[in-house]
DNA sequence: GTCTATATTTGGATAGAC
DNA sequence: GTCTATCCAAATATAGAC
């Protein structure tokens, strides 16, 4: 193995740390409460030093952007039904709540992810899609419907009834609701 | 009139063009836009002035927050019927994001309604519960899906479709699905 | 690549004169 | 009540030595 793939292997090493550490950071303190200082502290390092992994701040979100939605992907790919599917999703958001503001809010002023870190994100819609094609949910009322109906249910979990399963346990009665309505398979 | 109740009429009427201002910057900054210097250059004033009529800067918020949920009181008095009323509550959340922010998304961080902000609120949730009993929903869990379902349809509308309907104008279809389920009268 | 030192900006908040 | 002057804190980011 040559020198230079070596010192590009520990340099991608290191910048796993530091958005390992940022995950941690933003967890405990929220998504607004990444610091550079703080962050750099965590992995041992002085903030300046972290410039040399990272152009800006925002290019740390842009990679946990795009590291959240290939998450995101990877839980939800095995999943096809439409209820297991619908708290699949609940759970990779209540179980953590930063990640979900960061993915599915949007809340930092002035991020906008690049067109790299967006990638998983279309390909996680697209997913999204096919899924309730298959369960005969095709016209773009009842998607809407639908994605309005997930969210709505886990947004409520999260802000009204964080760490319980209030809204989490609806999600077979909502499904009925929805399928009785919009068709779908049964 | 004395002239101890003329100068707390004038205080009063300060500290409402402060508001007025502080709503006006948030409109235009986003929630957490909002600065003591550029409020207090927008009434003509000097940011420490400010302090003859507010605390602290979350005081200004806590008035913001009693305002909005006053302004959404009066919205909703006369609205009864179930779609007429999640019409009216979109388009009160939609006509103001930055408010419908403070009000239903709590994302500022640090700051809590005191008690006497959060009464208009809580009257506000007993107005909601009452509309649905006399729409002849009572069940915990079908109020529960109902605030779910249409903030949700609030959410998908103002962070996917800013200044459109394409979630607005499923409000009659998204309440029969959830009346022809929860029962309720037709 | 990492450090120290520093620039720069931007906040909220206070002291004290008037 | 309003001002000027200032403090203090926190943040991102850059310069330049090593």
């Amino acid at each position: 193995m040559l020198a230079a793939d070596r010192r590009a292997e520990r340099r991608e090493a290191t910048r796993r740390q530091i958005l390992d550490a940022a995950w941690e950071l933003v967890r405990a303190e929220g998504l607004a409460g990444l610091s550079l200082r703080d962050l750099a502290t965590r992995v041992g390092m002085q903030a300046p030093s972290l410039y040399a992994y990272f152009d800006a701040k925002h290019a740390i979100y842009d990679a946990m952007f795009r590291q959240g939605f290939e998450a995101f992907l990877e839980r939800m790919r095995d999943v096809t039904e439409l209820v297991p599917a619908a708290e699949a999703f609940m759970d990779f958001c209540t179980e953590d709540p930063a990640r979900y503001q960061l993915l599915f809010q949007r809340t930092i002023p002035g991020f906008e992810p690049t067109p790299e870190a967006y990638a998983p994100s279309v390909e996680a819609l697209a997913l999204g899609r096919e899924r309730l094609a298959a369960a005969g949910i095709t016209s773009p009322e009842a998607i809407d419907v639908y994605t309005a109906l997930v969210t709505g249910l886990v947004d409520q979990q999260i802000s009204n009834d964080p760490g319980g399963d209030r809204w989490r346990r609806l999600i077979p009665d909502a499904m009925q609701m929805f399928t009785n309505h919009f068709g779908g398979k049964r």
